[in-house]
DNA sequence: TTAGGGTTAG
């Protein structure tokens, strides 16, 4: 009998589990599981939940061939349960773990702790946060909350979910935390749009004496990145070089993009240049990104061919990074000719590549052939691309294209209040205010909520953030004073305002004094009262900067004498002399 | 015996 099995199987007796890590194929499982059916040891032997665990999750396997044998089994173990459970929750529908689960406890089959931490992991994929709060009460019904692994879990189940103050909130009563309970946290708060919190969090981790690990810097320096905080970020990064952690490959891109995204763009390049561990995918989109966002068209553009040249095929981000370039820098010709070249280079384009085109085309005022674009579309063009072609068509005074766009995003159902205002500015540009006020009460009537502009400067460690006609700065007196100096002083330079970026018909003074107090320019008049002449200016802004104020700084940066650098959601601006580094190309 | 924390994106 045994000459007949595969040469694999005939160590069976004795090595059981040697031969299930040699599993590598589904035949192999196949045949391991009917050679225990055959033999008449599948219903007891010990291995069996482990050759569906192994059929269930590895790539080799086959989730329905695993549930086929499950259904074979006289009387499931929970074992038995959790390898079809832990299939499910990685599965392309991990919402059959949680029907999986509401079976297993609704019967009377024992549910242990990784039960509960598998289809956790399902709720986190399906951002199902009613459902962990669910299963968080029942964790602690069972008992199994004191279980650390249980608990990172269901924090970070909580942070995915965007349920943070419930995370935080495990996180506090755990009775034993370890480095992955707190990496979890950080990373949750960077990625929940709370990186304040999460670097109070880093620096209280290591006020309590424990050692960050790769994981825990990946977090830190996303929530650095995102608030520009440049010398916070450079102190991790000293520390990632002293215990070596930048020997992961995912660590060292956290560290350009850090760089790139603080503004300083050589930094980010000689990190990339002087890698020790070998280069991912990642690391090169990051840095083609990274030029993109400071306006670097050229060497973007060279980037992008070294990384085919260096063996690495550009995918779908890649495309994005360079495309975005392109835009940046104005460089038309060569995005359209990226653009078309992506079928032959096996990569798809996605509606996002369309918007990306779409947008270079209509910035450089091409927009009959940007409309073309979207009408031979194979997919369905999404809200982003019609906003750039509204926009677009505002700056190139098209009314026509302007009302198609903006009528296509009313019927898409957009409640943004950008929309509204661009179309608003279409009419307000043409002087009829009449639709001017049909466009509010549209937005009144759907509820627009206009996302507050801020922006905010570090100084000496501490964040100042400034709102639109902001009082509430301790300061506000002198930076209003040096407001009226910097109105009366642009003036003399021969600045106008250009009061088409004010939404309502106000009087044409009044828009003036509207747009005095947007966010960025009192951040920048607070920088140029609280810094030395001659020190840069860095500002951060969460929106797009706003036109009339990039002409503004373009002239303070003249008569001042500053560099003034500002990010902005989309790129950075580099202002000196008078001019810009984005070319007015934005 | 098996489980938890991760970088790029118009």
């Amino acid at each position: 009998m045994l000459l007949q099995l595969p040469i694999f199987l005939m160590e069976l007796p004795v090595y059981l589990e040697t031969l299930l890590q040699k599993c590598n194929s589904f035949p192999r499982i196949k045949q391991l599981q009917a050679h225990l059916m055959t033999t008449g040891r599948f219903q007891f032997c010990p291995s069996r939940s482990k050759l569906l665990d192994l059929c269930a999750i590895s790539p080799a396997g086959d989730l329905s061939f695993a549930y086929h044998i499950f259904r074979k089994i006289r009387i499931p173990r929970t074992n038995d349960w959790n390898a079809i459970l832990r299939g499910l929750a990685q599965s392309a529908n991990p919402v059959k773990a949680i029907s999986w689960y509401k079976t297993m406890s609704h019967g009377s089959h024992r549910v242990d702790a990784l039960t509960c931490s598998f289809t956790l992991k399902a709720c986190a994929r399906v951002l199902a946060c009613c459902e962990a709060t669910q299963l968080h009460s029942q964790v602690v019904r069972y008992g199994f909350i004191a279980d650390a692994k249980l608990g990172t879990t269901l924090l970070d189940v909580y942070a995915k979910t965007g349920c943070l103050d419930s995370a935080k909130k495990v996180f506090d009563e755990m009775s034993k935390r370890d480095i992955a309970s707190w990496n979890a946290l950080i990373a949750g708060l960077a990625q929940g749009d709370q990186p304040i919190e999460a670097l109070s969090l880093f620096k209280r981790m290591r006020f309590e004496g424990l050692k960050p690990n790769d994981r825990t810097v990946l977090g830190a320096l996303s929530a650095c990145s995102q608030l520009g905080a440049v010398r916070e970020g450079e102190k991790i990064h000293s520390f990632i070089r002293d215990e070596n952690l930048d020997t992961n490959v995912q660590v060292s891109n956290a560290v350009i993009d850090m760089y790139a995204k603080c503004g300083l763009v050589e930094k980010a390049c000689l990190v990339f240049d002087n890698m020790t561990c070998k280069k991912s995918i990642v690391s090169w989109n990051t840095i083609i990104m990274a030029l993109a966002m400071h306006g670097d068209g050229y060497k973007a553009l060279e980037l992008f061919k070294q990384m085919a040249q260096a063996g690495v095929p550009p995918d779908v981000v890649s495309y994005l990074a360079v495309l975005s370039a392109c835009n940046h820098a104005g460089l038309v010709e060569d995005g359209v000719r990226l653009f078309n070249s992506m079928p032959a280079c096996g990569v798809t384009p996605a509606v996002k590549h369309y918007g990306s085109v779409v947008d270079l085309l209509g910035r450089a005022g091409r927009l009959k052939e940007a409309y073309d674009i979207v009408n031979s579309m194979p997919m369905y063009p999404d809200v982003v691309l019609w906003q750039s072609l509204l926009s677009a068509s505002i700056t190139y005074n098209n009314v026509e294209i302007a009302e198609i766009a903006s009528q296509k995003l009313v019927d898409m159902g957009s409640s943004s209040c950008g929309d509204f205002v661009l179309l608003s500015n279409v009419y307000a540009k043409h002087e009829r205010w009449n639709d001017v006020g049909r466009v509010r009460e549209a937005m009144k009537s759907r509820d627009v909520k206009k996302l507050p502009a801020f922006s905010y400067i570090e100084l000496e460690g501490t964040m100042h953030k400034f709102f639109t006609n902001d009082y509430s700065h301790e300061k506000w007196r002198e930076i209003h004073r040096k407001m009226e100096e910097i109105s009366f002083r642009i003036k003399e330079h021969g600045y106008v305002a250009e009061t088409s970026f004010v939404l309502h018909d106000i009087e044409e003074e009044e828009k003036e004094s509207a747009l005095c107090y947007h966010s960025e320019k009192l951040a920048v008049a607070f920088g140029l009262t609280s810094t030395n002449e001659g020190m840069p200016i860095q500002v951060i802004k969460n929106l797009r900067i706003c036109g009339d104020c990039h002409a503004v700084i373009k002239i303070i940066s003249k008569i001042y004498n500053r560099e003034i650098i500002v990010r902005d959601r989309a790129r950075f601006h580099r202002f000196k002399e008078g001019s810009c580094s984005c070319g007015d190309f934005w």
